[in-house]
RNA sequence: GGGCGAGUGGCGGAAUUGGUAUACGCGUACGGCUUAGAACCGUAUUCCUUACGGAUUGAGGGUUCGAGUCCCUCCUCGCCCACCA
C-alpha cells in the first residue's frame, strides 16, 4: 500500500488540468449559465495570502458543484495590478512597474493553480494590460460626452503621505476621529484642488432603486442607502439683508420655529457678509481660527461654536413672522452638504439646540412635545402650536402645506438631498490608467479622441502610460507625467499648442468593469460583444470583502448603470446576488500582520499539508461570512481525513454491503442539499461521518466512484487521483477527468428506514423511547407508548388527558 | 447618536426551520501500541450528582402538548456610518 503523498498527487494534477484547460466555459452553450465571481486580487507580495484563499475556496467549491450538475460555469480570474505596491516597488528600485507586476502575477497564477481553484484561463484578464484599459478609457470618454465626468476646483481630500488626492469612500474616519486615508491610514486634510470628477450624484436615485432588483444581503443594502443618504424636505428661500440665500431642511413643518441661521466658515458668501457686519474683525478672526483646526477638532462631542454677524439679519419667508433672525458663522455647518447655510430650530433639532443654548438664543417650540420633552428638545412630529394660522394642525400635514405655501409664493420648494458626493476620479500617481484628455491653451478639455469612432485628431487609444525618469510623487499637487515633457506638450486638432492630461485615474476604474470584460476577454472591437454580454450577464453570484460595500460595490454598479442608459449593456444591473466573506486571523485571534508575526501563507500550508487539506479545512470552519482564527489541529484534521481517504481505495469490493449502501445515499442527498446553500462546513462534516461509518465496511465500486465525485469539489487533486485509479486510466484525457462528470443521484428508498426509533415525552420532557414502523398508525403509536414499562412509571397510572404524535418524530403525552 | 447583525460546551460550530439541544472537528482525560513519542488506534467528554435524578442555548416574561428557533422587556458583544440640517 503506498501512503498518501499530497505533494506528488498535487503536483501531477495541477500542470495537467492547467494545458487543457480543463474548466474552459464556451460561450453560447446549450447548457443553461452560471457567472460565479470572486473579486479579482490586487496582486502584491509573494503569492495569493490567507484572505485570498478565505474568499475564494467556498465560491470555487460551489463552481465545481455547479459545473458537475450540468451547468455551463464561468469561474474567471484576473489582476486588479494598477496601484501603489508595484509604484512603490518601482520607486525603492527602478524597476519599472509594468516589469513588476508581470512578475507578481506570475507567482499569483501559479498560486490559484496550487490551490486548485478551477479557473477558466483563456479568460484571464489583466487592468494593467492597454488591450485592457483602452476601454477603461473609453468608458471615461463616454462619461465625458454625456456631461457625467467633470474638471472641476473642488475640496478635496489630499494624503501627504500618499502624495495624493483621495475620493470621499477612500477615507476613513479612526477612532479618535481622525480623517485618515483607507489605504495605510495616514492622515489626510482638506484642499481646492482642481480635479476630474464622476458625477455619480446623478444616479444617486437610480442607486438606490436598483437594490430592488438584486439579491444583496438587508445590511449590504442598508449600508449602500445609508451612504448615499437620501433626506427629503424642501429647499426655503431666506433674505441674509440684500441676498436671498437657500437652505435645505428635512422639516419644513418646523419653519415658524426659526430662530436663527448658520453659515459655514468656507461659505464663499461669507466674505461680502463680513464686510457688511459691525465686527468684522471678531468673525475674520473666528473664521481663520476654525479654518486652521483639523478636521478632528470639529468632530461631534466637541463643543459647537460660532459668532453672529452683528448687524445683519435674515428675514424669514414667511410674511407673518416679522422678527429679525440673527446671522451665525458656526463651525457645525458642513460647506459640503445642502447649500452650507442651515436654518436653525432649536426646539426641534438636537445640534441647534446645543447651539442656541451656548449662545442664549431664542428657543421657540412649533410642535406640541409629549410632556416627557418638557423644557427640552423634541424631534418628533405632533401637533401644531406657535404657527399662526397653522396651530391645530398635525405636523405631518404642515410638513406639505409648507411646501406648498413655498411654492405658492416663490420661497422654495420641495427637494431632495443625498449625502453623497461625487466621485473625485484623479490621482496624482504614476501606476494607473492615463486620462485621456487634453487641457486647450484657453482652458477647454477635449478627448484624446471620440469615443464613438476612435477618429480623433490626435490619436487612438489606447492613450498609453509614457516612460518618465523617476516615478516620484510630489507634494504639490502635480502627477510624475508631467516629467515627460515631451508627451505633455501636443497640439490640438487645429495645431494649437495644449498640454495632455497627467492626471491618473484611481485604483477603482479598472474593477468597475472587469466582470463585462470577462465575458468576452479578447475582444479588440468593443469592450465586449453584446451578444455574449446577453449570454452570461448578469453576474449570478458574487463573491466578496465587505470592504468594498461603499467602494468598488457601488462604483461598479454607477458605471454599469451608466453604460445601461447609454445601451451599452443588457442589464440594469451587475450582480444579481451578493455575499461578503468574512476573514482568517492569525492563530492568536488577532489580525494578521508581519510586525505581530502571526501570519500564516496559505503556501506553506500548501507545502505541509496539501491544497487538498486546506481547502477542506477552509470549507469546514463555519459559513463563509464569518472570520475565524487559524487553528493548526485543524489542519491536520483535515489532512488525517485525506490520508484515510486514499487509503480506503484499499478496501472496495464489488458490492457495498447494506451500512454502506445507506450511508452513501444519505451523504449525495445531504452535500447535494447543502452546497447549493453555502453550507460547506455541514458538507464537509457529512464526508467525515461517511468516512467514520464505512471503516471495516465493503465499498463497492459504484460507491466509491460516486464518492469521490461528491469529494471532488472540496479536495480535487486527491478526487482525480482516486478516480483514475478507479476507472483503470493509465492515460490522461481532459474528457475523464473526475470533475467534467455528472453529480452522483441518491435513491430515497434506500435511504428510508421502515423501522424507526422515535421518542416519548410525558408533559413535554423525554422520559423514553420506542421502536415503531413507520406507517403505523397514530392510534397503534401512542398504545405503544403508553405501554412502555418506563413510561407507565411517569405516567403514574393515569391515562393521558392529550396525546400528539408527529408522525415519524415524537411522541409527546400529557398527563 | 443612527443602521445592521450576533449571543449555544474549554474552543470552531451543528440542529431537518416549532419536534430527542450540543452533529462534525479541535482540545482534554483514560486505555492500547511503542525503547520512547507532540505519531497512530480505542473509549469517554454540556454542567451538577457515587447513583437515582436534576439543570441547561446571554437574563427575565409570554404563546404552545412541545421553544435555541415565534412574540415582548432588558443585558452584552461585533461591524458599518456618524455635527448630513
Amino acid at each position: 500500500m503506498t501512503s498518501y503523498n499530497h505533494s506528488k498527487i498535487e503536483d501531477k494534477w495541477k500542470e495537467k488540468w492547467f494545458a487543457d484547460n480543463i474548466y474552459e466555459a464556451p460561450d453560447f452553450s446549450e447548457k443553461p449559465k452560471k457567472y460565479i465571481l470572486a473579486e479579482f486580487p490586487y496582486p502584491s507580495g509573494k503569492a495569493l495570502h490567507a484572505g485570498h484563499m478565505m474568499r475564494y475556496t467556498v465560491p470555487d467549491i460551489y463552481a465545481r458543484f455547479l459545473r458537475m450538475n450540468g451547468y455551463n460555469v464561468l469561474f474567471p480570474m484576473g489582476w486588479d495590478a494598477f496601484g501603489l505596491p508595484a509604484e512603490n516597488y518601482a520607486i525603492k528600485t527602478g524597476v519599472h512597474p509594468a516589469e513588476r507586476t508581470k512578475e507578481v502575477v506570475q507567482h499569483y497564477k501559479e498560486s490559484f493553480k496550487k490551490m486548485g481553484y478551477g479557473i477558466d484561463w483563456t479568460r484571464e484578464i489583466n487592468t494593467t494590460d492597454p488591450n485592457y484599459y483602452k476601454w477603461t478609457q473609453w468608458i471615461f470618454l463616454k462619461f465625458l460626452e454625456a456631461g457625467l465626468a467633470e474638471y472641476k476646483e473642488m475640496p478635496i481630500w489630499w494624503c501627504e503621505e500618499l502624495k495624493t488626492v483621495l475620493s470621499d469612500e477612500e477615507v476613513l474616519t479612526d477612532k479618535e476621529g481622525n480623517k485618515i486615508s483607507e489605504r495605510g491610514e495616514y492622515p489626510v486634510e482638506r484642499k481646492m484642488l482642481k480635479q476630474w470628477v464622476l458625477k455619480i450624484t446623478e444616479y444617486a436615485d437610480k442607486l438606490i432603486e436598483g437594490l430592488d432588483l438584486v439579491d444583496f444581503p438587508e445590511a449590504i443594502k442598508q449600508a449602500q442607502i445609508n451612504w448615499i443618504g437620501r433626506s427629503e424636505g424642501a429647499s426655503v428661500d431666506f433674505k441674509i439683508n440684500e441676498n436671498t440665500v437657500n437652505v435645505f431642511t428635512t422639516r419644513p413643518d418646523t419653519l415658524y420655529g426659526v430662530t436663527f441661521m448658520a453659515i459655514a466658515p468656507e461659505h464663499p458668501m461669507l466674505d461680502e457678509l463680513i464686510n457688511q457686519a459691525e465686527n468684522k474683525k471678531e468673525i475674520l478672526a473666528y473664521v481663520k481660527d476654525v479654518k486652521s483646526r483639523s478636521d478632528l477638532e470639529r468632530q461631534i462631542k466637541k463643543e459647537k461654536t460660532g459668532v453672529q454677524l452683528k448687524g445683519i439679519f435674515a428675514k424669514h419667508p414667511f410674511e407673518d413672522v416679522t422678527r429679525k433672525i440673527p446671522v451665525f458663522v458656526a463651525d457645525y455647518v458642513l460647506m459640503d452638504y445642502g447649500s452650507g447655510i442651515v436654518m436653525g430650530v432649536p426646539a426641534h433639532d438636537e445640534r441647534d439646540y446645543d447651539f442656541a443654548n451656548k449662545y442664549n438664543l431664542e428657543i421657540i417650540s412649533v410642535i406640541k412635545a409629549p410632556a416627557e420633552f418638557e423644557g427640552t428638545v423634541y424631534t418628533g412630529m405632533g401637533e401644531m402650536i406657535n404657527s399662526g394660522d397653522y396651530n391645530g394642525m398635525k405636523s405631518i400635514e404642515f410638513f406639505e402645506a409648507a411646501i406648498d405655501r413655498l411654492v405658492k409664493e416663490g420661497k422654495g420648494k420641495k427637494d431632495v438631498n443625498f449625502k453623497i458626493r461625487d466621485w473625485i476620479f484623479s490621482r496624482q500617481r504614476y501606476w494607473g490608467e492615463p486620462i485621456p484628455v487634453i487641457h486647450t491653451e484657453d482652458g477647454k478639455v477635449k478627448p484624446v479622441c471620440n469615443p464613438e469612432d476612435f477618429e480623433c485628431v490626435n490619436e487612438k487609444l489606447p492613450l498609453e502610460l509614457p516612460e518618465v525618469p523617476d516615478y516620484n510623487p510630489t507634494s504639490d499637487g502635480t502627477s510624475p507625467l508631467e516629467r515627460n515633457a515631451e508627451w505633455v506638450n501636443i497640439t490640438d486638432e487645429n495645431g494649437n499648442p495644449a498640454k495632455r492630461e497627467t492626471n491618473t485615474m484611481p485604483n477603482w476604474a479598472g474593477s468597475c468593469w472587469y466582470y463585462i470584460r470577462y465575458t468576452d476577454p479578447h475582444n479588440n472591437e468593443s469592450f465586449a460583444d453584446i451578444e455574449k454580454m446577453k449570454y452570461w450577464l448578469p453576474v449570478d453570484k458574487y463573491f466578496g470583502g465587505a470592504e468594498h460595500t461603499t467602494m468598488h460595490l457601488l462604483y461598479s454598479r454607477f458605471w454599469h448603470k451608466f453604460l445601461y442608459d447609454q445601451g451599452e449593456v443588457p442589464t440594469p444591473e451587475p450582480y444579481q446576488w451578493r455575499m461578503n466573506g468574512g476573514l482568517l486571523l492569525g492563530p492568536d485571534g488577532t489580525k494578521m500582520s508581519k510586525s505581530k508575526g502571526n501570519v500564516i501563507e496559505p503556501m506553506d500550508i500548501v507545502e505541509n499539508y496539501g491544497a487538498d487539506a486546506l481547502r477542506t479545512f477552509i470549507a469546514f470552519l463555519g459559513p463563509y461570512t464569518d472570520t475565524y482564527p487559524w487553528n493548526s489541529n485543524g489542519i491536520k484534521a483535515t489532512w488525517r481525513l485525506m490520508k484515510n481517504i486514499y487509503e480506503l481505495k484499499e478496501q472496495t469490493a464489488e458490492k457495498s454491503d447494506e451500512t454502506v449502501l445507506k450511508a452513501y445515499h444519505t451523504l449525495v442527498k445531504n452535500v447535494s442539499n447543502m452546497i447549493p446553500d453555502l453550507k460547506m462546513n455541514t458538507a464537509v462534516s457529512e464526508i467525515m461521518i461517511f468516512i467514520n461509518t464505512i471503516k471495516n465496511h465493503s465499498v463497492g465500486i459504484d460507491e466509491w466512484k460516486g464518492f469521490i465525485k461528491i469529494l471532488a469539489p472540496f479536495a480535487p487533486f486527491l478526487a482525480e487521483e482516486l478516480w483514475q485509479d478507479a476507472n483503470g486510466y493509465t492515460k490522461w484525457k481532459k474528457e475523464n477527468s473526475v470533475h467534467l462528470q455528472t453529480w452522483p443521484t441518491y435513491d430515497e428508498k434506500i435511504i428510508r428506514e421502515d423501522t424507526i426509533t422515535i421518542p416519548v415525552q410525558v408533559n413535554g420532557k423525554v422520559r423514553g423511547e420506542i421502536t415503531i414502523h413507520i406507517d403505523d398508525t397514530e392510534k397503534a403509536v401512542i398504545a405503544k407508548a403508553v405501554a412502555s414499562e418506563r413510561i407507565q412509571d411517569f405516567l403514574q397510572g393515569h391515562s393521558p388527558k392529550k396525546t400528539v404524535y408527529v408522525k415519524g418524530r415524537i411522541v409527546n403525552l400529557v398527563v
